[in-house]
DNA sequence: CTTAGGAACCTTGCATGGCAAGGAACTCGA
DNA sequence: TCGAGTTCCTTGCCATGCAAGGTTCCTAAG
């Protein structure tokens, strides 16, 4: 009876993968505009917080490429106990591609809440 | 001057693409579930009327996949003039994963829209 | 000193899926 | 017959999430 709701479950599993595509570069970008973060930090603020889930080994890499395309910049330093860590911050660079991609997103936002609402109208 | 808005262009285009990704498939089921469409209606139809853009070399892949899997199923038909058609409707079990998606895309969609709104709480 | 464990970072290899380009089959009008 | 429009499909490449495994540093317990 639950059968349904459970194989559903381990599809959505699968297309959420792809729906962060994308997403998580923007969230990324989006939490650095509050400030620096380090990597780790990333990863459980996104998780706990606005509910995206980010394991370390997305992220790292994702940060690297980022950097390396110079939207942010990293900067090492001791925190209290445990390794060192990698703050980053938003280059000047990142800050236009963000406010670049901020319409994009509302815009693809707002097409699929009109599907949502199931808009017949063209 | 206008190079920084170029390149940015440039890369949101990239970004873009892979924003996307799990967004189409759940465009499609959404389409769908106002009633029948066929592959050649879709891509027009995402494309101007919720703007977003899909090609061909995109949704024919994708709604291959999506019979595959069970959640849509298709009918050749003929259509006035020009090739025949294959319209497309939504399973029941296309109907359960879109109604376990629609909540998983507005849980998505809201922690954008916070991280969007600068949140700092947590 | 040694061991344990946690914090923080990174790398490798695989799977997924968008899409440009090319092509095929059908219809219709010139 | 020939082109053009409609509709569908396939191939091959590329970008990227992520599980699994590893490294380094620090602190605390034994």
């Amino acid at each position: 009876m639950a059968r349904n709701s459970i194989e559903a479950h381990e599809e959505t599993a699968r297309w959420e993968v792809q729906l962060r595509k994308g997403v998580l570069e923007f969230a990324i970008l989006l939490t650095l505009r509050g400030g620096e973060h380090y990597g780790f930090e990333l990863v459980t603020s996104l998780t706990s917080k606005a509910r995206i889930n980010v394991p370390e080994g997305t992220i790292y890499p994702l940060l690297l490429r980022l950097a390396k395309d110079g939207l942010i910049k990293s900067e090492m330093r001791d925190g209290e106990g445990g390794a060192p860590r990698k703050y980053y911050t938003l280059t000047p660079r990142g800050v236009v591609l963000l406010e670049a991609m901020i319409p994009r997103w509302k815009q693809l936002s707002t097409s699929v809440e009109g599907l949502l609402a199931g808009e017949e109208n063209d």
